[in-house]
DNA sequence: CGTGACTGAGTGGCTATTCATTCATAAGAA
DNA sequence: TTCTTATGAATGAATAGCCACTCAGTCACG
């Protein structure tokens, strides 16, 4: 067995083993934690040996953050892409309610480690915060000003206090769809969550 | 110097030291998180010896468990009998807003406790949640329906969501006011919210 | 052969918990 | 009051176990 090469690149093609300790670090911190996993279990669970995965990590902390980093880049890349082709605000904000809830209803293990294990430590918290989730939060108080502009909501209101409403309504649907041994689908929370958000900020 | 004990006890009163390392726990938890919290610094910050902690509590565990369960009970308590005093559902639920944001603003380490360490593993989440936070769902949802039957809240809306809804608006408010850097007061953030949901939620 | 990805046993550091000992105070005796 | 003994709260050094990370060696391939 050998990892694949990209033609040119002095360095292991990053997508093999990679990609494996990865997946294999999102499934391990899902079940038992991360302050709980033991490097030895990812690698196992990875099917690789315990030292492979410091070729491809600088440290068990680096795992975490790459799983947050490459999620968050490819959300927020996909949620802009779409909300593009929109205009109405309150399309928009449907939208991307309904990416939210889609994205980690997809992937329960990884939604696991976005609802708890990230947020259990301020150190985390304040690392991620500052990268991810201050953009992501931004994109929703955007668009909410932008239906302030257009006289669809309500011009009182501070958008960001409406941006942390929104956010902390989505996020309550996630945790509790993780923490809940009834199965259902997430995604269709998103539709109840924004008719009763619509109803409180749309100008009358 | 000598522990307080209380007339005619056999055993040492819990109020003393068992405080003081309850609260020195809670400093050093909101400090460096509770896996990075060794027992050694909380024992210190409290002025005993690190053999004293295990006089009063059986693990580190368990300590960050009190911290809960007192700090629970107090906010349940105070919530219930301050809504006895009200009739009005859409009061009842400001009430609580008000409560829930009063009491966290009024201790950020507390605060800290809470809205980081404590979602910090699915473990403690499921025990938590199955414990205080269920209770405390389930009391805003039972203050919507009774809206719902006194026909001031729309009746078509799912109470359980609704509840969720509430909860994940307040709790990302507690959140953000953790994580900014800005210092702001918490409560008043309580009205902001009540004003868009109750908007969202009332029979028009 | 040469290369370098991969391996996994071993190391070092760390820390939750224990327990033999100390000592302040209470209780009893004179 | 003064001395003696008993009690158990408090101490903190020592233990025991864990686990992230390293590195000397293996091996598949070109």
């Amino acid at each position: 067995m050998r990892s694949a090469r990209s033609i040119n690149s002095d360095r292991p093609v990053v997508t093999d083993k990679r990609e494996a300790i990865l997946r294999a670090a999102i499934r391990v911190f899902a079940h038992n934690g991360y302050f709980n996993s033991k490097v030895a279990d990812i690698a196992s669970e990875a099917g690789v040996a315990d030292g492979t995965v410091y070729l491809y990590f600088k440290s068990k902390e680096e795992i975490l953050h790459s799983i947050f980093d490459r999620s968050m880049e490819e959300a927020i890349a996909a949620g802009r892409k779409q909300l593009d082709q929109i205009t109405d605000p309150r399309e928009k904000l449907r939208r991307i309610a309904l990416l939210h809830l889609e994205r980690l209803g997809a992937d329960r293990n990884l939604a696991v480690v976005f609802q708890v294990e990230l947020r259990g430590s301020t150190k985390f918290m304040e690392e991620f915060s500052a990268a991810g989730f201050a953009e992501y939060l931004s994109l929703i108080r955007s668009t909410f000003e932008e239906g302030q502009h257009a006289g669809v909501f309500r011009p009182e209101l501070n958008a960001k206090v409406v941006a942390k409403i929104l956010f902390g309504a989505l996020d309550e649907m996630a945790t509790n769809w993780i923490l809940s041994k009834r199965r259902y689908k997430l995604a269709p929370m998103a539709d109840q969550v924004l008719d009763i958000f619509l109803n409180g900020v749309n100008a009358r």
